[in-house]
DNA sequence: CCCCCTCAGGTAAGCGCTTTCCTGGCAGGC
DNA sequence: GCCTGCCAGGAAAGCGCTTACCTGAGGGGG
């Protein structure tokens, strides 16, 4: 591999003229120098080894971004809102998938710690798990007393600033609307019982309930994984346990298409045997059949006011917390209980 | 930011025994300076910099990702494969999204080149330029000179290893299913004009037509973007060029969702009045109504295989070639035309 | 005509780590 | 008891850059 010393060689000037030149220094250099030494490069095919770079300088530009999983459409679209501003500051970002192993998160953590990265980005529900998440935030408050700025979204409980969903918002605003509808026995479908994401959703639907005078009782309420196989096995749960059932609420979209599936298969009409409703709007849900009726939370622009957050300049005293908010869809899959006989 | 001085200096030690005890180097070191060191490592909050690190050691390990845009499914799919087997080796990746633009793709190459990854996964159809093409080639070979491994996906124009996706045969099975089906006035929704992967799958399509004794008009191409808002305007171009139509085969999932959409907002039952085929098997596919027949791509496989291929060990004579197999999957978006009057 | 200022370009000191090579102390063998 | 060998730990030389500081030459003013 070349080295700026091989390139200063060769083009028979020193390494400071070569890393001017190179990086565009403010410094004046002489037209034929600086022709001769872009002459060595060429041939040398000299590519400045950024480890030493960024040894050498002292600031810091990379930013790492931590997600569940990028292929998860909600982690897709909320990345793509962080990749914008990033790119449009100039900076690369890293992401990482922790795949929801909160172990493999903290090593993140550490990984761009050490590489020196601008800024963290958090995204993704926390856990309910009090030792992991005060190690977390240990390491979070680490990083930042070395200068480095932390973002979270859809995680109250940590250092740094903040974007989160309203998730108990939403899920509110889904029970509500499945209880205006006239339906009384309602499933849910629910992510992960560690998630924080799940609970906060549950209460916002609890509470649509209770407000409405009824209640959801353990029965009414299975926890699986949070994508559209843990959808089908919630939604085929919840029907043998309760046989009387109008309508699903998905705590996402991924899983109320899962339902919808496990629905299709069993021959039951959605909406007119059974309401379902998603939550997060990922772009496929307008294209089941029926489409779906959902809460809609900004994820794009979530990932956006995460990394403009991220990447602000000067002195901010104490972290800003911002609110995305959620708002009601109804498309297809909801609708008005059948009257039944009896 | 404390530094590996420091944490020498508060245990007393010399910078070599520290390093050595937080890399586990097999040197043995006694048992109480290593509990010294330790617990100055945690008093201090030491976190080493990984630049300095890289510098210092002779092996790289981090490997880069350049793909078009992991929030799509079809690379969302490739990556979740890439980073399998990249986590298995114990190596973190980097994930950058070109957005489809050749130069960002060069400048990501760089970049990559520069940060020492210890290998390069490019994934994504090629361009139909052959200067970029020459450039881009150009900087692979720079990067395969200094030890870097290269595999592309979908690319035969480049150096190093390859996995090529059977997109001429995948296209030829699109066609040759609907053929066989009757149709004989198909309209095909295409990508962008400039990328290999359209060209490719509509050169089998083509091959089809021919060999049932049909050709495929300029008429009966739309290009559009590969995503679903172009796959809808794509069907509309077509729907009001060809009235005669009774099938469209669209060159990738997303296209051929967006013209399912555009289908029913006309009323046009699929497959009752109209066929519908896509390509490359989305997992969303099977859950639009009614479930997409299409042309498979074992996409996670083929990140398996590439990133298998840049990581494996040892010297090799040659790029190696892998194809990945493509396979009909019909599903209900796809039936005999119906018998018209005339 | 000389001095001083200016400025292009070079010298060299790091940046934070790894690793080779060396040192000094101890145990064992003769 | 002395020499040799062994081994834990340290000194220091880089890794490939950036940049503060220095140098020397040339030009302009007194």
């Amino acid at each position: 591999m070349a080295t700026l010393a091989d390139v200063a060689r060769r083009a028979g000037v020193s390494t400071a003229t070569v890393s001017r030149i190179i990086n565009n220094s403010p410094k004046p250099v002489a037209e034929a120098l600086r022709e001769r030494v872009l002459a060595a490069v060429a041939e040398l095919q000299f590519v400045p080894n950024a480890n030493a770079q960024q040894l050498a300088r002292a600031d810091r530009s990379a930013v790492g971004v931590i997600v569940h999983d990028v292929s998860d459409p909600y982690f897709a679209e909320i990345t793509r809102g962080l990749q914008r501003v990033a790119t449009d500051h100039g900076r690369l970002v890293i992401i990482c998938n922790s795949y929801r192993d909160p172990e493999r998160e903290l090593a993140y953590v550490d990984l761009l710690h050490a590489h020196q990265t601008a800024a963290i980005v958090l995204a993704g529900s926390g856990y309910h798990d009090a030792p992991i998440t005060a190690r977390l935030d240990a390491k979070l408050r680490i990083y930042e007393s070395t200068g480095g700025r932390v973002a979270v979204i859809g995680r109250h409980e940590h250092a740094g600033d903040a974007v989160v969903p309203e998730n108990e918002p939403g899920g509110y605003l889904a029970g509500d609307a499945l209880y205006r509808l006239g339906h009384t026995a309602i499933g849910v479908i629910a992510g992960p019982r560690h998630l924080t994401t799940t609970t906060d959703r549950l209460a916002g639907l609890r509470r649509a309930a209770k407000e409405h005078g009824h209640r959801l009782t353990a029965r009414q309420i299975a926890y699986a994984d949070f994508d559209r196989n843990g959808g089908g096995a919630a939604a085929a749960a919840l029907l043998a346990a309760n046989p009387g059932l109008t309508a699903l609420a998905a705590l996402n979209d991924s899983m109320a298409i899962g339902a919808l599936a496990c629905l299709r298969e069993r021959g039951i009409d959605v909406p007119g045997e059974m309401s379902l409703i998603g939550f997060d709007d990922m772009p496929i849900s307008v294209d089941v059949t029926p489409p779906l009726s959902t809460v809609r939370l900004p994820l794009e622009e979530i990932g956006v006011r995460a990394m403009s957050m991220a990447l602000r300049e000067g002195e901010r005293d104490g972290p800003l917390v911002e609110h995305a908010t959620a708002r009601l869809v109804l498309r297809g899959s909801t609708a008005a209980p059948r009257d039944r006989p009896g």
